[in-house]
RNA sequence: GCGGGCGUAGCUCAUUUGGUUAGAGCGCCAGUUUGUGGCACUGGAGGUAGUGGGUUCGAUCCCCAUCGCUCGCCCCA
């Protein structure tokens, strides 16, 4: 450990094999939900022009977010960007390959590596990996009920419990007219709020929300409500909540409404909503979505309505852990070949690669050791057979199958034994 | 970016008011007679105490720095 020369750079981490079951347990469990939703998966790239990404975290914060972003100037001179969320490149791609002339909606997921500079914490880190949906070119509110349905299955698949919120941002222009009225009120107890919030009045009121300090919770005391607001002034998007909600009542899925759950920038619209858990401290999102109606034409596309959610599977599986959800083991491997003496040592190479021709995972020992030992590394693979050839088996043809469960064992020949192992492979 | 805690074998942790060869459990390797695992027993390998400085006759232990992890704050696409 000390000689320890170089390590994974900060916020990084490897995934070791007695790990990586639990993570293809989510990939599987996420792939096949999406398929039974028609969404199909794309892949984009890894990076993209950093100007991509500036605009679509939006004009206002473009400062403080390229400071958390992977950026870097090529030898074409040009600045990439390690993409920094999941929505940017799908939306691109879209665009691109003008996939919305193959059909109104586009359902789309993804699973892929996300890049942020940022502090690590708990479920917090510089790559961490998303799986996500997008759907394109639907604006109603079935569209909503679409992915939050798929949420809700994902979470439950995964054994995570979690309470649903979800509130309406209304659209950018009842949201402007939200914000005056928010700042209004805030306004006479402006010199009360907390430092942050007092930045944040100036910068983005909506985030005063966010805020934990009891001073700012005694300012929001009585403030305007988005849904009230909606109710004067953008009925249809109080429609299209209610309508929602309606949905979601009939899919059985319970949600909370929640008034301060928010969103920083200007192409979010309408629904929003974020699946939390109280098992992880102060990271309590668990999987988080939202409509983006004004996403697509901000790239450069037609209007085109979408909404999307991404959830981070380090920390699907932190709570997933944390909810006492039942650990996972690796397949074991059907057979492992036990040789005694030089013959058989040589000759087993091509025994593995008959099993291996007819399907049957196996392995052996490649270091020379004690028959003993043999049996031992087959217990510690768990493997269900041991394929034992020593001089005796060489000399007639033969492999003495044993059973590692119930101890039984038989001699026979290879063809035979090749029979029994395929049956239960 | 700010503040608190932590960093001893592969893993989980002991140890020291600063004092000879830093320990345990698990894991790993080997053996317990001749070709048989899981249990048990025996033995073994493995650590310049994250790293670099400093104080001291002497540092794993005290001080500083640095890297990493962690908790909270900021931020959160």
């Amino acid at each position: 450990m000390s000689q320890i020369k170089y390590q994974s750079p900060r916020g990084t981490h490897d995934l070791l094999p007695e790990e990586i079951d639990k993570w293809r347990f989510v990939e599987a469990t996420f792939r096949s939900l999406c398929a039974k939703y028609s969404f199909q998966e794309i892949r984009t790239p890894l990076f993209e022009q950093t100007e991509l990404f500036a605009r679509a975290t939006g004009e206002s914060s473009d400062v403080m977010v390229t400071k958390q972003m992977y950026s870097f100037v090529a030898p074409d001179e040009q600045s990439y960007t390690l993409r920094p969320e999941g929505t940017a490149g799908i939306v691109r791609a879209y665009l691109e390959h003008n996939l919305s002339e193959r059909g109104p909606v586009a359902k789309l997921f993804y699973i892929a590596s996300i890049f942020r500079y940022e502090a690590p914490g708990a479920g917090r880190y510089r790559q961490h990996h998303q799986c996500g949906v997008e759907m394109l070119g639907a604006a109603g509110p079935e569209a909503d009920a679409e992915v939050l349905a798929l949420s809700r299955d994902f979470l439950a698949a995964l054994g995570i419990e979690a309470q649903l919120k979800i509130n309406s941002l209304g659209t950018p222009q009842s949201r402007r007219d939200y914000v005056a009225k928010l700042r209004a009120h805030l306004e006479p107890q402006r010199a009360s709020l907390s430092p942050d919030s007092q930045r944040r009045f100036e910068v983005n009121p909506l985030r005063i929300f966010d805020s934990k300090d009891p001073r700012d919770h005694a300012a929001l005391q009585g403030a305007p409500r988005l849904l009230d607001h909606l109710a004067q002034h953008d009925p249809e998007s109080l429609q299209h909540f209610q309508t929602l909600c309606a949905t979601l009542d009939g899919l059985g899925i319970g949600y909370q409404i929640d008034h301060e759950l928010v969103r920083g920038f200007d192409y979010y619209s309408r629904t929003a909503f974020e699946w939390v858990s109280d098992k992880l401290g102060a990271q309590s999102t668990v999987l988080g979505g939202g409509r983006y109606d004004g996403l697509v034409e901000e790239l450069g596309g037609n209007p085109t309505p979408g909404i999307g959610f991404g959830a981070g599977i380090e920390r699907l599986l932190l709570v997933r852990e944390a909810s006492g959800a039942s650990p996972l083991e690796a397949a074991p491997i059907t057979a492992f070949l036990v040789t005694l003496g030089e013959g058989a040592r040589a000759a087993g190479a091509k025994i593995l690669a008959e099993l291996r021709a007819n399907g049957i995972a196996c392995d052996r020992d490649f270091v020379g050791r004690s028959m003993r030992a043999q049996m031992r590394e087959a217990n510690r693979q768990r493997a269900r057979f041991t394929l034992i050839v020593g001089e005796d088996e060489l000399a007639v043809g033969t492999v003495s199958l044993k059973n590692m469960e119930s101890g039984a064992q038989e001699t026979l020949e290879l063809a035979r034994a090749i029979e029994v192992l395929r049956g239960v492979s």
